[in-house]
DNA sequence: TCTTCCCGCCACTGG
DNA sequence: CCAGTGGCGGGAAGA
């Protein structure tokens, strides 16, 4: 049953020393606690938020949190009221991917907006803006092994707009489709979930969700905390599938996880020494790999590329794939022209805000693309 | 003090 | 109508 509050029920029944410890009930250590610790040496089976609750000794709110974010990575799905599935790291890889694509697609529409009014001249930053502005829209993309918070219907369905779950994959996408690596929770709040146009949610209140969210995906190792090298600032790291716990089948982590931090890793301190491009940019996160965009890890035209001072590489450029059939083939080619479909979304943006914090993410891609582009090519081993 | 983020009220939802 | 869900933001623990 819903026992109020494990510890209110221990005071009432007279442990006059329980401790009250606020760390205990973080939502990321109740997660390892009961979903993934347990789950790996009990089979997959279903879950029970009542059961969970209990177990915890925390009240169902709580589980409905973390259930929220597990679900929209692809660890859970909700097979009725009060019970979930549990899927299996198995089906991370998956669900990171279709996040990827439908990342990348979303872009594509965004010029469908609704007031393009403004016209930028920046074009790198146009293009970042789009990007990140079609995080906030819903789509309707054919994948299905995460949940989809679609039905764009009219007015009244806010609620979904500003869920857990929505917010969390777009958090996750932040990292898969952009090459930030790293980005403080602040920034990610201003550039998620709508620019303020409509979504009334303040950014503090968008802090505190990121801040549950980093949470469980932490506990998942998804992500790392960390601070800026240079900056001090607090900020998550992505880590990808590098971290995630073992599921038997070593090849998990083969796909989708192209490029980032490669294997091994422990994120330590493995690649801070990267982190030294531009020490006047201020910003938070560190753009790399640009060429290593597209999903799959083949493709090579990246020298290709690499002589030309255009910025248009594929992270921030839409990519709305011709696609063939219909369904999924993970193995489509993602080959896209990006400097033309460039130059056909020209998105607008309007919010002071965001744009300042996007010519801070431009302008340190642009350094660090001129220095790599004219040192060596990159290489990436693979 | 500033950051992190748990708690639980209460509005929604769907059965 | 009611039980299940889950936004949302106050405010307290932690650093």
């Amino acid at each position: 049953m819903a026992l109020p509050s494990a510890y209110a029920a221990a005071v009432e029944s007279g442990s006059k020393d329980i401790p009250y410890c606020r760390k205990q009930k973080s939502l990321g250590l109740l997660c390892s606690k009961y979903f993934l610790e347990p789950v790996r040496s009990r089979g997959i089976e279903t879950i029970g938020l009542d059961d969970a609750a209990s177990k915890l000794g925390v009240e169902r709110r709580r589980i409905y949190d973390i259930v929220n974010v597990l679900e929209s990575v692809g660890v859970l799905s909700r097979k009725a009221k009060n019970r979930y599935t549990w899927k299996g790291f198995g089906a991370i890889p998956k669900a990171l991917e279709d996040l990827k694509k439908e990342g990348f697609r979303e872009n594509g529409s965004a010029a469908a907006d609704t007031s393009c009014s403004e016209k930028v001249s920046d074009d790198d930053e146009d293009e970042m803006c789009s990007y990140v502005n079609s995080l906030s829209q819903n789509d309707k993309s054919d994948s299905s092994s995460i949940p989809k918070y679609a039905v764009p219907s009219k007015s009244g369905d806010n609620r979904k707009e500003k869920s857990l779950g929505l917010l969390t994959q777009n958090f996750v996408k932040l990292f898969l489709c952009t090459d930030m690596d790293m980005i403080s929770l602040d920034d990610a709040a201003k550039l998620l979930l709508g620019d303020g146009k409509h979504t009334s949610m303040t950014t503090r209140t968008k802090v505190r969700r990121l801040y549950d969210i980093a949470n469980v995906l932490s506990s998942m190792k998804f992500i790392e905390k960390t601070h800026h090298p240079e900056t001090r600032k607090p900020a998550f790291r992505w880590l990808g599938l590098n971290g995630k716990p073992d599921n038997g089948t070593a090849n998990s982590m083969v796909l989708s996880e192209s490029k980032k931090r490669m294997f091994g890793t422990d994120l330590t301190n493995t690649t801070a020494k990267r982190f030294k491009v531009d020490e006047d940019a201020h910003h938070v996160l560190k753009p790399h790999n640009p060429t290593r965009v597209k999903h799959e890890t083949e493709s090579e035209d990246e020298k290709t590329r690499s002589g030309v001072k255009s910025y248009h590489y594929g992270p921030f450029a839409p990519a709305n794939v011709p696609k063939v059939g219909s369904s999924h083939d993970d193995k489509g080619k993602t080959v896209v022209d990006w400097e033309s479909l460039a130059s056909t979304y020209r998105p607008q943006y309007h919010n002071q805000a965001l744009k300042d914090l996007f010519s801070h993410y431009v302008e340190a891609w642009k350094s660090w693309y001129s220095e790599v582009a004219d040192k060596s090519p990159i290489q990436l081993m693979s």
